[in-house]
DNA sequence: TGGAATTGGTGTTAATTTTACACCCAAAAT
DNA sequence: ATTTTGGGTGTAAAATTAACACCAATTCCA
């Protein structure tokens, strides 16, 4: 190591991960109980520390696959959490990064063996660390790009309906909005095709089922 | 330290500031030349390790404050830099924030000692480490929030016109604006009162000179 | 077997917001 | 007195956004 770096103090850092996805139609996250001190027992986001050897990228995209066993996903940073008292084990600066995954995707096993839990976004439960600013500031960043982003549809399977599009984005945005107007602005984003096949679990007279082009 | 923590290997974590001020009329940004390696002789933004003590956003405001002599400026948190390379010297994590501030407060004599230098935005050269995609990171951050919030103003003395604040808009946002329309959205924002004074240096007529109420 | 129930799908109009645009003003310098 | 310089002001067209209601297709059940 270079002498200039040696008189100053390393410190732990990790990555939590928030990740969102559907359960039971309802946006949700995916919450663990903690079985370590500290905050044993509390709900909180899967975390990891992060490698002298892998980036905070990279990190974060290893603790969503221990988690979940998906690869190659899609992952934003929410930013870095860092008061002194803020995990009160030691000293952590924490990243916080979010994902959005299609549930069915996902390692049902191997969330179950964490003790992992679907959460609905207005029900989440009170959180340990400062675990629910990461989440509160993943979603302002998210709102702020809902109107001209396709990142929701990340959420869904390849193919969905525009009625389960639009759940999702109210979810996210957290009250409703016009059918109409929704759909409107869907089509002149122009990313979106009809694939011909026809969705019945939804409604007795089936819904089209589009697919990003 | 509680044995869990144990087993994983801290990490150097620094700050790095984005230090916007207004120099011959240009928004500019307060860089210095390296004094040491890594990036020997290269122009970079002024960054300091985080102690074991004290938070992120405090280190932030310890660099400011060396480095200007300011206290109590608004920072704003852009992001964590964590690629494994981006230090060739050593592993660091380096989060970037960035700070607005009024240059007549700024200690001259201070920046001078540290080799520091202002640079308009379009004429920056080529810079050490990430710190350009910091840059752009926070110019994006700070365009989006541009049009519902005053940020801009910490540029400016407390008593400014509204040709200099929109100078500063433009600059931010990197393009000319309507000079009828940008007053108006600015009555509306209702937030700014004139002063009564005149300011004489602009022109032989002289401009009306705000502040914020 | 026909009608009720359920979700899917579609256009138009008014309101609001945004953009484009040009001329006179006040003071200073010559 | 004339010129020069930046300071200050309003209106109309265009674009965007918001509000709003009904018929369609199928299933289920009486």
């Amino acid at each position: 190591m270079h002498p200039f770096y040696q008189t100053h103090s390393p410190l732990l850092v990790s990555v939590d991960c928030i990740i969102f996805g559907i359960n039971r139609r309802k946006v949700s996250v995916l919450l663990s109980r903690r079985r370590f001190e500290p905050c044993k027992g509390m709900w909180s986001l899967m975390g990891g520390f992060v490698g002298r050897d892998e980036s905070l990228d990279d990190a974060a995209a290893r603790v969503l696959r221990e988690l979940t066993g998906l690869e190659d996903v899609y992952m934003e940073q929410v930013g870095a959490f860092g008061e002194v008292g803020r995990d009160p084990g030691e000293r952590v600066i924490s990243v916080a990064y979010y994902a959005m995954i299609n549930f069915d995707d996902s390692d049902r096993e191997r969330v179950k063996a964490v003790d992992a839990q679907w959460v609905e976004l207005d029900q989440l439960p009170p959180l340990g660390f400062d675990h629910q600013s990461m989440i509160n500031k993943a979603l302002k960043q998210i709102r702020s790009r809902l109107r001209h982003d396709l990142i929701i549809t990340r959420l869904l399977p390849t193919h969905f309906t525009l009625t389960q599009l639009q759940e999702v984005y109210e979810d996210i945005l957290g009250e409703a909005v016009d059918k109409r107007n929704f759909r409107k602005r869907i089509a002149e984003m122009g990313c979106f095709e009809k694939t011909g096949l026809i969705d019945k679990t939804g409604s007795r007279r089936g819904a089209a089922l589009y697919k990003l082009v």
